[in-house]
DNA sequence: TCTGGGGTCCTAGGACCC
DNA sequence: TCTGGGGTCCTAGGACCC
């Protein structure tokens, strides 16, 4: 199997549109303009090391003339289709597992093994051609270790041209000594510290002769087994039905500012509610649970610790359903149920359940006709949405001044989604 | 002054049933 | 004097991913 991953996503699809950057390094910043999410191979080499507090880097952000970009979610989503497509034309039907807006799987059965460096060589040019974006890829014969040989392909490009494949005893147990137990998939910051300082563990190498009763223990139960496995080239985390059921839809979001009335509290909520309403009908799902939280944050002696707390409640709905002003009728009063006065709310979120597709839903003879109605409502109200600016269609309860709203100072247009943005070319 | 958003999977432990 | 065993379902919380 193979592992395609493009470069440095969010900021290959800034480069796209601003060409004048291609030497330049880039990096794209998370809602909010909080955190650093991105970062070009020029901005890794100017020392930003790793993704965190944007306010962290200023400086070097302003030494190195580095280009900073608000995260534009059409754009990257919109290119992401695009390289996806590009990868379905190429290969048979239902061998891509797309992971994830930047990540597919694929399977390749039905390539000959000694083909499988030409053809990922091939797939990498292919896709950059069509859609911009460089790829990289890497095989194995586990997504382990499809992980380690994308990620050594990225590593060293020069040598590589971003293809690398591990299919020997050779070349895997080369790769996996040098490979650092931390980088692994699946081994995040918990256990990749426990591993080195409890056990001295260090490299994939040793984690791959570790008994599998052992990771039972200490790395997850089962998922712990898994990893061994994989690392050994047994492939025990299959791919993926595209078709398997989404199980949860939610909406969430940092204030711009903090919040301490239940007025401010209320409408955010009304607008999440709002917001994953929308994403319930696009993929067609109707709701019957949703959970509303909130996440406070305290000063501790007069200063400033980051410690927030997630407090929530949660109503199960007597039908499924994904029509907004009754999404909201239910979830609203949870609001004045979870809110205290007094409490600096630093961000709240919907979350929706118990998914079931539309066509499933139970019919209820009281209201099937008002069903049709809710329905024709709310495709107007979609369609509006979609096509003019920014939401147009607004609920009252979600409130017209939006105090709250995150900021995003940076934002690029929406060169490919929005008539109004297309890129122009002199 | 200031730390994202959207997901998944797994386990332990309690409630409940026969 | 003495209080089973096995199963299922649910929830909270932890870990991980991009």
């Amino acid at each position: 199997m193979a592992v395609v991953d493009c470069n440095s996503f969010y900021c290959s699809c800034e480069r796209l549109f601003r060409p004048d950057l291609a030497q330049r390094p880039v990096v794209v910043l998370s809602n909010n303009d909080g955190c650093i999410i991105a970062r070009s191979d020029e901005a890794k080499a100017v020392g930003l090391g790793s993704t965190g507090p944007y306010y962290q880097y200023r400086d070097l952000i302003k030494k190195h003339g580095v280009a900073v970009f608000s995260s534009n979610y059409n754009l990257y989503c919109d290119l992401s289709m695009r390289v996806m497509d590009t990868l379905r034309s190429l290969m048979p039907p239902g061998s891509v597992e797309v992971y994830s807006v930047d990540e597919a799987f694929l399977d390749l059965g039905h390539i000959d093994p000694g083909q499988y460096h030409e053809f990922a060589l091939n797939l990498r040019h292919t896709v950059e051609g069509w859609t911009g974006i460089r790829v990289s890829v890497g095989v194995a014969s586990s997504k382990v270790l499809c992980k380690v040989a994308n990620k050594l392909a990225k590593k060293n490009k020069g040598i590589t041209h971003c293809v690398m494949v591990l299919d020997t005893e050779e070349s895997i147990s080369a790769a996996l000594q040098e490979f650092d137990v931390s980088e692994l998939w699946g081994i995040g910051r918990k256990y990749s510290s426990k591993l080195k300082e409890q056990y001295a563990i260090n490299t994939a190498w040793q984690l791959k002769h570790i008994p599998e009763e052992w990771a039972r223990k200490h790395l997850g139960g089962v998922v712990g087994i898994r990893m061994i496995r994989e690392l050994n080239g047994i492939s025990c985390i299959p791919m993926k039905d595209p078709l398997e059921k989404k199980k949860m839809i939610s909406c969430t979001r940092m204030f711009g500012r903090p919040v301490y009335t239940v007025e401010e509290l209320r409408e955010s909520v009304a607008a999440y509610i709002a917001r994953a309403g929308e994403k319930l009908r696009r993929q067609g799902f109707s709701a019957g649970v949703i959970d509303v939280f909130a996440v406070t944050n305290g000063t501790r002696g007069g200063e400033y610790v980051y410690d927030p707390k997630t407090d929530h409640r949660f109503v199960m709905l007597p039908r499924a359903t994904s029509y907004t002003t009754e999404l909201m009728e239910y979830a609203l009063p949870l609001v004045d149920q979870l809110f205290r006065p007094g409490q600096k709310y630093l961000k709240a979120g919907v979350i929706m359940g118990e998914l079931v597709p539309d066509d499933a839903v139970q019919a209820d003879i009281f209201s099937g006709a008002l069903h049709a109605n809710q329905r024709s409502l709310m495709d107007a109200v979609d369609n509006i949405n979609f096509s003019m600016r920014g939401d147009v269609v607004k609920y009252v309860a979600s409130g017209l001044k939006r105090n709250w709203k995150m900021r995003q100072d940076m934002r690029s247009g929406k060169y490919t989604t929005r008539w109004e943005e297309l890129y122009e070319v002199k």
